[in-house]
Parts: C-alpha cells; sequence; structure tokens
DNA sequence: CCTGGTGTTCAGCGTGCGTTCAGCTTGAAA
DNA sequence: TTTCAAGCTGAACGCACGCTGAACACCAGG
C-alpha cells in the first residue's frame, strides 16, 4: 500500500514516516501545497494524510482541486485540537476522515487501515478469501486457520491483491504499490514475490493473466 | 476492438499506445491531420481519440471533413485544461466525448469502453446474450455465472461478435477488428479462434453462415 | 567480525499462445 | 449421386513471456 504524508512540520514528519513505513507502507511525502497537489494528482495512493496548515497552498484547497479533478483516494485530515471550523471545511472538502492533533500513533494506524479497506469496499479488517484470511490489523496471513510467516514485501504483493479481488492487477500497478517514489522498471522482482507466495500459499489461488498481470479470485 | 489514436506529442503517443495495447486493443496512431483524416475515412475503427492541435491540419477540422463524409464512428477528443470554447467546438463538430488534459488513463479507458458500448446502443457494462455474459469491464467472458478462461485473442473475437449480435460479422471485418493495420490475409486464424471458442462455450450460440461470416444470435 | 534473513539480479528453462498447415467434413449445385 | 468449394479441427511449431533456482548484495543483530 502505498501512501503520501503531506506534513510541513519536519520533526512530526520523520516521526510519521518512521512509524508508517515500518508498518509496511510505501511512503511518499510533501512538505507544502504545490508539491502536494502535484503528487496526489499525478501518482496512485492507496491514502493521504493531509496537514492543513501548509506553505503555498491550504491543505483545503489542495484536497478541493483533487476532488474537482476526479481524485478519489481517501484522505485522512490533521487537524488542531478542537480545530471545529476545519473538520467542517476538510468534511465538505471531500476528507473520508479527521485526526486531532495530538493524536496516538496506533489510532492513526488504525484509522488508515479501515480508511483502505473501505476504499475497495472491504467491511472487516479481516480479507478472506477461500481458505485464505487476510488480517489488516496485525499484517498477518492465514490459511484455513493457520498463520503464515511472509516477508515484509511477499505480505504487501498479497494484501493488495486481496484488497482488489477479481481485478487483473498489472506488474506495474504492483511495483507502484509496493514502493515509493523511487521505483525502478526493468525488474522482475514482483514476478520473484509472486513465485515465493505461491509456494507458500495453496496451488491456483494467484492466477496470471497472461500480458496484462495477476488476479486473485474469491468464490463468493 | 480497433481504435485510431491521433496525436502529435511523442511521448503521450508512445504511453497511451502501450496502455491502449495492452488493454487489448488492436491501434493505429497518425501523428497530424492528414494521416489522420485519411486513415479514418478508409478504414474502420471502433473508436477514435482525437487530439485537437494537430500539424497540417487541426483535429477539429479533420473531425468535420469525417462526419461530412458520412463516417459516424465514436470520437473521443483531448482538450486543453479548461479549453471550454475548444468543447464546444468539438461537440458542435460532432464528437462524442472528450477529455481534458492531463488525465488519468483508467479514465480514458472506462470513457472508450463507454463509447464503444454506446456505439452498439448497450447501456450496461455488461453484455449478455442468453446465458453468455461479456464484462467489458474486466475483459472477462461468464456463462451461467461461472468464468471463462479465454486467451487474448479468443476474447477479441468474442467481444466483437457480442457487440454486434445478430449480425452477420464476415472474416475480414473480424480481422480488421482484432488486429492493427498491418494484418495479413490468407490465414484461417479466425475460424481457429472461432473453433476454440465453440468449445468453451455452449453449443450454438456461434453459428456459421456459409460464404459470409459468424453471427451470434441472443434470445432477447 | 561473522551470521542469518531479506531483497535483487540474472540466466536458463518451461510453456502458453498465435500461427500455420494438412486432412477431414459439410453443404450447395448440377 | 457426384463434385467442388468452404469451413472445421487436430497437430505441430516457434517465439516470447513468465517461472524459478541460485548467486549476490545488503542490513541488523549478536
Amino acid at each position: 500500500m502505498r501512501i503520501l504524508l503531506v506534513e510541513d512540520e519536519p520533526t512530526l514528519t520523520t516521526q510519521l514516516a518512521e512509524s508508517l513505513r515500518t508498518a509496511g507502507y510505501a511512503l511518499d511525502t510533501a512538505d507544502n501545497g504545490l508539491d502536494a497537489h502535484f503528487l496526489g494528482d499525478s501518482e496512485d495512493y492507496d491514502a493521504v494524510i493531509l496537514d492543513l496548515g501548509l506553505p503555498q497552498m491550504d491543505g483545503i484547497t489542495v484536497l478541493q482541486k483533487w476532488r474537482a479533478g476526479g481524485r478519489a483516494m481517501p484522505v485522512l485530515i490533521l487537524t488542531a485540537r478542537g480545530g471545529w471550523h476545519e473538520k467542517v471545511a476538510g468534511i465538505d472538502a471531500g476528507a473520508d476522515d479527521y485526526l486531532a492533533k495530538p493524536f496516538h500513533m496506533e489510532e492513526l494506524l488504525a484509522r488508515l487501515r479501515a480508511l483502505i479497506r473501505r476504499a475497495g469496499g472491504h467491511a472487516s479488517a479481516e480479507l478472506r478469501c477461500g481458505p485464505l484470511a487476510l488480517d489488516t490489523r496485525h499484517s498477518r496471513a492465514s490459511v484455513a486457520g493457520l498463520n503464515l510467516t511472509l516477508t515484509s514485501h511477499e505480505y504487501r504483493v498479497l494484501a493488495y491483491l486481496m484488497h482488489h479481488p477479481d481485478e487483473v492487477v498489472s506488474r506495474g500497478t504492483l511495483t507502484e504499490h509496493i514502493y515509493a517514489q523511487d521505483f525502478e522498471r526493468d525488474s522482475n522482482t514482483v514476478e520473484v514475490f509472486i513465485a515465493r507466495l505461491r509456494k507458500k500459499l495453496p496451488p491456483g489461488i494467484i492466477e496470471t493473466v497472461r500480458g496484462l498481470g495477476y488476479r486473485i479470485t474469491c468464490p463468493n
């Protein structure tokens, strides 16, 4: 899952970035409104964390521009404590959730997970696909109840696929959502992860659609 | 489905071409107004993507000439952002849809699908024909609810037939719409695809009209 | 310093898919 | 019925795509 963090205060940014990266997200950052607007408009994020007080362009404005341009990714707004009108403005501008500063990292992570889940139309924190289950809360996958031991990137690939069931996901899309901005092409790492995943999963769960990508199909 | 892309900016052209081809379209390209006019006038496209700022002949003019000559294929115009008068001019000239640059590939693909669908008089993204259903969004076919596994070209043949139900489609027309410009005659590939499709479909869906071509008949 | 675990690269292999072809079947016309 | 053209289909082939085992690089912890 790839996330954009928009925050201008450096110390908070580094803290958040640290936590988000160790939580397994591919993270891009922006510290001003213009960069934020550009990134959110041109890249494909699974969620955005947006502070409101930004140099060069206000957070609300950035969000409005995204929405006006048809960008629909979930956006979580960071507001000052008791910033009552900010919340209202944020909701009007198309925010999906907000969190008052200061906050606990745990809560931010939980809300993020929920946002990403709901964006895919999933209600529960646990995604299922036949015998395969994905516990997004603890970043664990299990087959028929028993836990798998996946490496960080194996989990990311599987998670993205399970968030988009019955959908062909191209290798390009996968790399985009697994790595941050500086991802490289001309590499078959995704194929390797798929191969390693297939060894740990029941056969036939991840199917290859030749020339297009991979698909996980759920018998629901 | 065969598409004509008219765009003079090389980098954008290659990007678009790449995406359109992997999306399964047979693609021809033109980078100036004259070629565009000639191709659109002499070949049979299921849709055209038309940029307006072109060398040698303006996009609007090209479109007007096509329409004046009775060509009715759906045309999607690419306009500059906020090009308000361009939109109006485009509509007057007979455009079916327009998209402001910069745009997201996903949106272009969605609009294209919609155009092709509507050109055949179909309202929904899912075409049905008895027990047979075609999900144009995910490029998938199913019989009585369960998915078929079709190869890329098998799907293209079936898709074209289902977009033209109760209509006899000649082998020539099929090859034209399945392959790009450089298609070859003296080949029975279409027959082979038809044969392979018939093995995967309920019997009797694709009927042969001797000397003319194939027809898919729907009990609607 | 070493060691175990993870991500990346690469080369060789297997195979799916498009194409071709040859032989067979079907249908129409005389 | 015979004859011929049109269409069907099983088999084979070659290429390119994807798979995979193994080596290498990198980092963290001991």
